[in-house]
DNA sequence: ACTATAATGCAACTTAGTTGCAATAATTTA
DNA sequence: TAAATTATTGCAACTAAGTTGCATTATAGT
C-alpha cells in the first residue's frame, strides 16, 4: 500500500498523519497475524519507535475502531487490523467490528484473524436469563499451518 | 457443599488437602461469575490469604483441570470452576473443558460461564487452510441482568 | 510418631503498560 | 508562507499483576 493510501486511511478515521502512525499502520495492514508491542518494535526497529508512543498509537487505533486488540493468556495484548473494518468505516461511520474469529496457535502463540459467518451461536439460553448480547468473539485453539 | 465433599474433589484431582485450597475451592464453586485474584482475596479476607499462595493455588487448579482462567481486556485473569468439569473428571480421567461460553458484561466487567452446544461454528475455511482446531472458546459481550 | 515430599509465606524481582510534563510536529488561519 | 493552535512525541518515573527463590511449615504414607 502506498503512502497516499495510508494517509487516506488515517484521515478517514480523523487521525492526524504522523510518521509513527504511518509505519505502524503499514505494518499491521500487511500482517496476517495479530502483533504484540514488542513484535512491532522489532519489526520496525529501523524507526526506533519510542515505547510509550507506540502504546499510545496502538491505543488510538483501537479507540477509533481502526484496529482491535486481543488479550492473550500471557497477559499481554496483540493488535490487528482486520481489513474489513477499514473498508466498512468508509461507508458507515460508526465503529463496529466485522465478524471474525481468532485462531491461537498452541505451538507458536501466534494469533490469526479469520472471517466467519455472523450469528452462528445459539444464544437463547443466555437471552432468556436476561443477558443482552451485543457482540461475540470466537477463539479457536490449535496448531497453525506453520507449526504442523 | 460440606468439608468432606470439598476434600473429596481435591483428592480426585490428586491434590493434597490444605486450608487454602479448601476455602478457595469452596468460594469458586459457589460463584456464578469468574473471579480475579483480588476479588478472591477480598471475599476470603477472614483467611488472610498470602498473595503468592493464592496465585499458586489458582495456577494449580488450572493445571490439573479443576478450574479454568479467562484473560480479560484489563490484562488480568479471572478464575472459575465450571461444575461440569468437576463432575466429568470423576468419570474420565483426562482434563478437557466442557463446552461453554463466557459472557462479559460491559458495564460491570463481570464474566459469567454459560453452557453451550458443542460444535456450532463453521470452521471449514480455517481447516482448509491447514489450521487444526483442537478447542474453541466463545466470548459474548453485552449487559448482564444486574446492570440492565 | 517418623520421614519424605509438597505447600506456604515473605522479600525481592519482572513484565507490560500508564501518567505527567516539557519539547516538537501537524494542521488551521491569515 | 509564516504564525498560531492544538495534538503528538519522547523521556523519566510510576503502577499493577504476577513470578521466583528460599527457608519454614504442613500433609500423607509408612
Ligand atoms: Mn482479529
Ligand atoms: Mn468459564
Ligand atoms: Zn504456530
Ligand atoms: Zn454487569
Amino acid at each position: 500500500m502506498n503512502d497516499e493510501q495510508l494517509k487516506q486511511i488515517l484521515r478517514e478515521f480523523d487521525l492526524k498523519v504522523t510518521k509513527v502512525r504511518l509505519c505502524v499502520l503499514d505494518l499491521l495492514l500487511q500482517s496476517r497475524i495479530a502483533m504484540s508491542h514488542s513484535q512491532i518494535t522489532d519489526a520496525l526497529e529501523a524507526f526506533e519507535l519510542d515505547k510509550v508512543t507506540l502504546y499510545r498509537t496502538l491505543n488510538t487505533f483501537v479507540e477509533v475502531g481502526l484496529a482491535h486488540k486481543v488479550a492473550t493468556d500471557e497477559r499481554n495484548w496483540l493488535y490487528a487490523i482486520y481489513s474489513e473494518d477499514v473498508q466498512q468505516h468508509n461507508h458507515q461511520h460508526e465503529h463496529h467490528e466485522s465478524p471474525h474469529a481468532h485462531f491461537i496457535c498452541e505451538a507458536c502463540d501466534k494469533i490469526y484473524c479469520f472471517p466467519i459467518e455472523e450469528k452462528q451461536i445459539d444464544l437463547k439460553k443466555a437471552e432468556l436469563e436476561g443477558f443482552s448480547i451485543k457482540q461475540h468473539e470466537i477463539r479457536l485453539h490449535g496448531t497453525c499451518p506453520v507449526c504442523k
